[in-house]
RNA sequence: GUGGUUGUAGCUCAGUUGGUUAGAGCGCUUGAUUGUGGUUCAAGAGGUCGCCGGUUCGAGCCCGGUCUUCCACCCCA
């Protein structure tokens, strides 16, 4: 019987417009990529579902698309948990494969499994669909691109210097002009809690700071209490709630809030490198803002902490996020190796481009010339032609039948083909052909001897 | 996972307190047009009203469930 096709939620066809939009984009961070020395790796779409649990806590496991086993996989479940209804004791007895979730775990993975054959420091970038089973909504998908650049087995701070002109390097190329990369540091955020005595709390309390844009002062503050964040803590903390002015007076502010912690000196001391050094090189067309109150992102992170916003003028979420992590591969067993990357959100960044119109024309052509089809006999002709025009990398197609020219000319104009070229019974009796431009409504015609003539034209 | 929202022709959307045969614009097909697309004119095709169930003499419209869309929260690219 026939069924009516769909979708799963929170997953989308691409058109073949949209394709190549994406293409654009993903070419450009491609070639960036390269040019800063990252070498290209994929794995596989899905991984043991114990390399990927744990390692995005709580909410990430979630969120994890897990992969049922093969088989009988419910006889293979013992009486106890099968009778026990405990949902994730039996996912792991039914489930040993899940969807990856990010790049940057498989990575730690990758890093490890292939150590020996790994020159460090390695830089890799890898531009492949990730999965959540997250509820969709604006610019959130269930099946979304990911593109990652990470360095790992090295621990200066140039990186992080570096990737930032990568994020800046990127969106300039693709007119996203403006962007604001906000910086933070891990340990800066550590010794916040330390200082006012919260330091078990440190997830509770940044994940509150975070929403300071969001939700304000007061929002924050509620929050930090629900948490069990003491009130004199919260006393404490509260210099953070009106921050202001430039990355360097921020800076300044932190130094002395912060001069009691070890930890916390040593994060501003990051920061300070890294903003005095990015601003020493310059930025084409993104500004950098230190923002303590970022804090977003898997909480591995151990260093810098990255984050982009969209453009203002559109409503959107961070279009890329990244930071240092300095343990990751010790989960599978590879101690001290350092690790730090970026990741550019590809649907994202689709969507506040499409926005604001930035996506060139020319994408839109997916045709330059089409020949019409006269009949058998002029259509080897024509082919002929189409050939030559092919090898002198022109996109050129001959229409495959001999359908009506009305017909044809429509097919040419939907397909915003700008030249067609029609070789009929008269242009093959004198070895010619015409060229029809579209958008003029003229018509030219050119020798068949001489179709270089033509190419001039193109 | 929590709360809300949406679904009618290929697309964008009308559709009255529940009442015969569910409409429009755009698109599509055919013709005016035997070598010419876009403009115009004429004709035509296209819908189990997301799906399942319920209430009713009668449901696109009311009720329940479910899927989907979008939004907020959680979290995140």
């Amino acid at each position: 019987m026939a069924q009516k096709p769909s979708l799963p939620k929170g997953t989308r066809d691409f058109s073949p417009t949209e394709v190549f939009k994406r293409n654009y984009i993903t070419e450009v961070i491609k070639k960036h990529f390269e040019r800063y020395g990252f070498l290209p790796i994929e794995t596989p779409s899905f991984e043991n579902s114990e390399t990927l649990l744990g390692k995005y806590g709580e909410e990430g496991d979630r969120l994890i698309f897990r992969i049922l086993n093969s088989g009988d996989f419910i006889g293979a479940v013992d009486e106890q948990t099968y009778r026990s209804k405990d949902a994730s004791a039996l996912a792991g007895k039914i489930s040993e494969k899940a969807l990856r979730y990010d790049l940057t775990v498989p990575f730690a993975r990758y890093v490890v499994m292939h150590r020996n054959d790994i020159d460090f420091p390695f830089k890799r970038y890898q531009i492949q669909p990730v999965w959540r089973a997250d509820r969709p909504q604006k610019g959130r998908f269930r099946e979304f691109y990911q593109c990652d650049a990470d360095v790992v087995g090295a621990n200066s701070l140039l990186q992080e210097v570096e990737l930032i002109q990568l994020y800046d390097t990127v969106f300039t190329e693709l007119g996203l002009a403006g962007v604001q990369i906000k910086l933070n540091n891990r340990k800066v955020l550590s010794g916040l809690a330390e200082i006012i005595g919260a330091k078990d709390l440190l997830v509770d309390f940044t994940v509150a700071l975070d929403k300071l844009d969001k939700i304000g002062v007061e929002g924050v503050k509620t929050e930090m209490l629900a948490k069990g964040i003491p009130a004199s803590a919260i006393a404490l903390a509260s210099p953070l709630f009106s921050l202001h002015g430039t990355n360097i007076e921020q800076l300044e502010a932190l130094k002395s809030l912060l001069k009691e912690s070890e930890e916390g000196s040593k994060g501003i001391a990051e920061l300070e490198f890294i903003r005095s050094t990015v601003e020493a090189l310059g930025l084409k067309s993104s500004r950098l803002s230190i923002d303590v109150t970022l804090a977003r992102g898997l909480n591995y992170y151990t260093g810098a902490i990255f984050e982009v916003a969209s453009p203002e003028e559109v409503q959107m979420g961070s279009i890329g996020g990244g930071g240092r992590y300095d343990d990751l591969t010790g989960i599978f067993g590879m101690k001290d190796v350092s690790g730090v990357g970026i990741s550019f959100g590809l649907d994202r960044i689709y969507l506040v481009m499409e926005e604001l119109g930035l996506f060139p024309e020319s994408l839109e052509r997916s045709l330059d010339v089409l020949c019409v089809n006269f009949g058998p006999k002029e259509a080897i002709t024509a082919l002929k032609l189409v050939s030559f025009l092919r090898n002198a990398a022109i996109k050129a197609d001959l229409y495959p039948t001999d359908a009506k020219m009305q017909k044809q000319l429509k097919y040419a104009h939907n397909r915003q083909v700008p030249y067609v070229i029609l070789i009929g019974e008269e242009e093959l009796e004198n070895r010619s052909f015409v060229v029809k431009n579209m958008k003029a409504g003229s018509q030219t015609t050119y020798s068949l001897d001489r179709p270089e003539e033509f190419l001039q034209l193109l």
